[in-house]
DNA sequence: GGCTTGTTTCGAAAGTCATCAAGACAGGGG
DNA sequence: CCCCTGTCTTGATGACTTTCGAAACAAGCC
């Protein structure tokens, strides 16, 4: 898994202006948008978070498809769709595939939403 | 829907962990999934960085629009966007229309990437 | 009142996305 | 070797998004 015929895993974006003292560029803005796209689909984040909660670290496909309303292959072009924007990577073993998440990048979009939510409360015109 | 064609999982073993984790409600993966939504996109996303690093804590739209290669329409249907997402607010004063950032639910989507990304502890397998 | 500038809404064209069914591919076991 | 189960790819379709120009709305100024 995590082939390459596939391209476009952002490996791990340059870190990282913090929000609060400079706009980003539009490179930047690129890359981190694709990884919100991701997260921008309930069923994308939902998929995510059992992946992020499993006590293994890692989490068969086995165990993803049961408790959505989705059929296999939806999962599967969801899971894609994750692996792709650099959020999780993947491995068959045996008959089964796992996934796990790339905390890297997981860590860069928090730090980044972290420095925009303004640190003094901001004086909210009425 | 597409219950036919989920093959129940076989009873047996070590695939199949528990998976009574804390992941995320149908409900909750909704809410946040907009909020997500809406900074997948690049241009929202250089429009919510210009909004947070403004110095006053808040910015006029007049000053959102120069630097962006799409109209002013499309502008106002980004910050739209933004703002029925819950991740900026507005107001109208005079003349100009200001946007400022909302810190609490910026903080929220925050603190989850932060969850998600594990201990680092973690045996990524090879 | 009418003009000017700033911002949003409307309507439409082009593109992207979520989802499914059907089928392909991979690996284990008879 | 063929079959079975798990996972992914393909191809199609309806829904949604991005974007625009044109028009509407809002507020200040002559």
């Amino acid at each position: 898994m995590s082939k390459q015929i596939l391209p476009q895993i952002p490996a791990e974006v340059e870190c990282c202006a913090p929000l609060t003292e400079e706009a980003l560029d539009v490179d930047q803005a690129g890359d981190l948008a694709r990884m919100f796209k991701a997260l921008g689909d309930p069923v994308r984040l939902r998929l995510l978070s059992m992946i992020t909660s499993a006590p293994d670290g890692e989490v068969c496909v086995c165990d993803l498809t049961v408790g959505f309303d989705v059929s296999g292959p939806t999962i599967s072009h969801h899971l894609r769709v994750l692996r792709e924007a650099g959020l999780v990577d993947s491995e068959r073993r045996g008959t089964w595939v796992y996934y796990w998440p790339r905390p890297e990048n997981l860590r860069q979009l928090s730090a980044l939403l972290d420095a925009a939510a303004p640190v003094l409360a901001a004086p909210v015109p009425a």
